[in-house]
DNA sequence: TTATTTTGTTAGGTTAATCTAACTTTTTAT
DNA sequence: ATAAAAAGTTAGATTAACCTAACAAAATAA
């Protein structure tokens, strides 16, 4: 059985080695970085990992997980997912709430009470941020959605998701009337720094930047 | 904020010194048992908790909890029964599971999370096992009910509660088909050890033994 | 190709929470 | 009133997870 860090630990090893299309390999500083910590200390459990045969790490080399190391790190973010849907879907919190008290509900220790929380929840697909929710068996969805900044002029869709879950990122959302669902038509497009004027629902138009742009997923 | 374990044994303070009707006072060999730890360690946390004014202790003398303390106690024992419930009502868990998972999520820090949990489960007062669940103000509901060994022969009544949650005593409750809400009379009573015979539903009797039957509680 | 920057490792410490073994104080029984 | 038993304490170790500071290797730039 893993401890509540190691399974942080693996977590963040999946996040950064999947994060964007293609498969990373990730290093010790990156890695304290994603988790608050010092290269020291990451570089201390990474020796713990590697013995219990969950991550591939030669010395000075690169992070990758073992089979085994991913099938844990999966489960730890089916548990979040779920648990985060549960908040928002059965227990009412904002969009920008879920993610905290979900960093906790992702430790608890029982198979049943997850595939009983799947059940309860109708088995759903992806979490309130658009993510998909692996299934059991450790495979993982395929969500089709593309960022709203590749969207063409013109062009308009639906909100699925997001990339960005920090409170910041999602209180704007929330500022902007942006939640799942909501239409999005990309009116304009400044050329000079890739800012995209929006239509949002039937609302007046706004201006957003680009690296906002990108973090908004329309499908 | 107090940690995984410090919560633990502020819990168990409360059950051993809030067991049964008086306040008893608590001493270490007792808290070692039953938190399942040696002496020694528990000597050593209950200096913190009394740095952290949480306990009343002097050298060689008996545990008791402050004010602080004993909120901090009862809030816990109120997540612990708000998430029984949950698991019991929404989840459809069985009456001897809810309470191992529930020991695990009722470190869960959220205010809101507990709030919400209680609105959605209908401010329920009484947990899984017929055990009184906190209030927000930390009031604990006075559940009226007596140990089916005290109940005379020939009266009837119906289960409210346990006072034992093993899971080899819920376990034979359920071979038994008592539940919360099954009746029960007193058929008849033996003199010598105190057992009981027993009619369950409307089935035929069954003789229990008097420790059985001082851990049934009748409403 | 050498110097600089970035990345990763090692050594040595700290804190929380546990343990065993030895000791002291208090309580209970004779 | 003493001896034995029970209850509680202390000292010293261990383990997981973190830290800082110093160092070594690898990658990058001049
Ligand atoms: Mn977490
Ligand atoms: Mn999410
Ligand atoms: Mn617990
Ligand atoms: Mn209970």
């Amino acid at each position: 059985m893993l401890s509540y860090t190691e399974e942080n630990y693996l977590k963040a090893i999946l996040h950064q080695s999947e994060s964007g299309e293609a498969v990373r390999e990730v290093g010790t500083n990156e890695l304290a970085l994603s988790l608050q910590l010092k290269p020291a200390s990451v570089n201390h459990m990474l020796k713990r990992l590697k013995e219990k045969k969950l991550i591939l790490n030669e010395k000075y080399g690169k992070i990758r997980l073992t089979k085994r190391g991913r099938i844990q790190a999966v489960g730890v973010v089916r548990k979040h997912r779920l648990w985060e849907t549960f908040l928002f879907e059965t227990l009412r919190f904002s969009w920008d709430e879920v993610h905290e008290v979900a960093e906790q509900l992702e430790h608890i220790q029982s198979e049943k009470l997850i595939s009983r929380l799947d059940e309860f929840l109708n088995y759903p697909r992806v979490d309130p941020h658009g993510d998909p929710i692996p299934r059991p068996d450790g495979k993982i969805p395929k969500v089709s959605a593309r960022h709203l900044s590749l969207i063409e002029t013109g062009q308009s869709g639906i909100v699925v998701g997001v990339r960005d879950t920090s409170s910041t990122f999602l209180q704007y959302l929330e500022n902007l009337s942006i939640r799942m669902g909501t239409r999005i038509k990309v009116l304009n497009r400044v050329d000079y720094d890739g800012s995209v004027e929006l239509r949002i629902g039937r609302r007046t138009s706004v201006v957003v930047s680009e690296k906002f742009a990108s973090n908004v997923l329309i499908g």
